[in-house]
Order: C-alpha cells, then structure tokens, then sequence
DNA sequence: AACAAGATTAACT
DNA sequence: GTTAATCTTGTTA
C-alpha cells in the first residue's frame, strides 16, 4: 500500500511529553526488515523512562556513558540495550535531544512475517500471535532486533522503523500501572508510566480496523 | 583488574 | 515458586 506516507515525522518524537507519546505509540506498527523478510507487530505495551530525574532510567542522575549516549539524541532513533547478558531491549527515544528519555517497547501483537518470527524463536510450530509478541526480550527476538540496531532512526524505512496505523485504542482497553521490574527506584517505581493492552483486545480492533 | 547487578525468560521442582 | 542462562556496564561492593 503506501510507503512514506505512514511514517511519522521526526517531530513526532521530539516533545518534552514522554508518558503521553508512550501512549500513543499503542496502536502503531513496528517494522523490522532483513533478508530473511518483514516482520511487522503491532505495539501493545510501552513504558516511559523519563530520563535524568527518574531513578528507574539508565540516565538517572545525569549519568551519560558510551552506553546511555544515544538517550541524549533527539528523539526518534532506537536505544538497544543488553539485559540480563540475555535479551535485547529495545526503547524509542525521545525528547528534543540532550534529554535522556526513552520508551520501552513491551509487547506486540504479531501481524506479519510469523514465518521468519518462528525461526528466530526457534520454534518448530508456528507461533501465537497472542503471546509470543509479550515480553520485551521475546519481541526483540522474534523480530530479529539486537545490539546493531542501536540507534537506528525509526522515522524512515531501513532496517527498524514505525509507522502509523490509524489504528487508536479507547481509553477503556488501556491498563496503566507501574512499570515492571523497576523495584530498585523507590517512590518512582510507583508511577504510572506503563500502558498495556490485552492481545485478545487489539486483535479484534486490529481487524476491525482492516490491518489483517 | 575484578565484580555485582540487571527495564528477562524458559525450564524446572 | 525457584533458578539457571549469560555478558555488558558502571562501580569499586
């Protein structure tokens, strides 16, 4: 169908309002392309890190390291990280550049490209489409995404980008809560930076809204 | 130079 | 419910 037309300008990303861009990213798609193929999932779950003043961020304190570095770009490109010496996470950044904030991207709903998913997964059966996008090490992995992605730009089509969908989720089906494994922050661990929606609900709207 | 911890997951008991 | 897997990073426990 369209091509350039979908994906959002820079500016999208570049606003002081971190928790409310997390929010709006439910709804849109991530695409990853390689030469095995597309993968495309729909954001499900994202959570707000809100950059130097927030003790659950990497950048908390100011702290910018080789590591933390690409927090600190205007927004719009991707920060990869290693956790756990295990899984890739993957965040968007955001901010209008020197401020270190990010989003983390928790879950997807797996639309495209489940062939090339189940071999990365290694998985013999096909995969579901519910579940194996939840989890933020599990969708990088299902979608191919690692440390080379790191700072990627996710407003053009490359290796790692977004697109719009049209596709928005009413207030009703948007949980809010505090972020995950994020005990060590103290009082921040409390905010309610993390926005979910059930995978069985952006199924039946995904398909009400044509994107199957 | 060495080390403890981590925005996790899958496979156990 | 518990734990191993696995490695980069930031700190020096």
């Amino acid at each position: 169908m369209k091509s350039a037309d979908n994906i959002p300008e820079r500016d999208f990303f570049i606003t002081e309002d971190v928790v409310g861009l997390s929010r709006r990213l439910l709804g849109m798609k991530l695409i990853s392309a390689s030469e095995k193929g597309r993968c495309v999932g729909i954001i499900t779950e994202t959570e707000a890190y809100l950059g130097e003043t927030d003790r659950a961020s990497h950048a908390y304190g100011g702290r910018r390291t080789a590591r933390t570095e690409v927090m600190y770009r205007e927004g719009g490109v991707a920060y990869v990280y290693l956790c756990y010496g295990i899984h890739s996470l993957l965040n968007v950044v955001a901010g209008p550049g020197n401020k270190p904030y990010a989003i983390l991207i928790r879950g997807l709903y797996l639309l495209q490209g489940l062939d090339v998913m189940a071999e990365k997964l290694q998985r013999k059966k096909e995969i579901d489409v519910l579940k194996d996008g939840i989890g933020p090490g599990k969708l990088t992995k299902a979608m191919g995404i690692d440390l080379s992605h790191n700072g990627i730009e996710l407003f053009r089509p490359g290796r790692l980008w977004l697109e719009e969908t049209g596709l928005t989720f009413n207030g009703g089906m948007v949980k809010i809560g505090p972020r995950v494994g994020v005990e060590y922050a103290g009082e921040d661990a409390l905010l309610p930076y993390r926005f979910l929606v059930d995978n069985k609900t952006a199924a039946i709207e995904i398909k009400k809204a044509g994107l199957v």
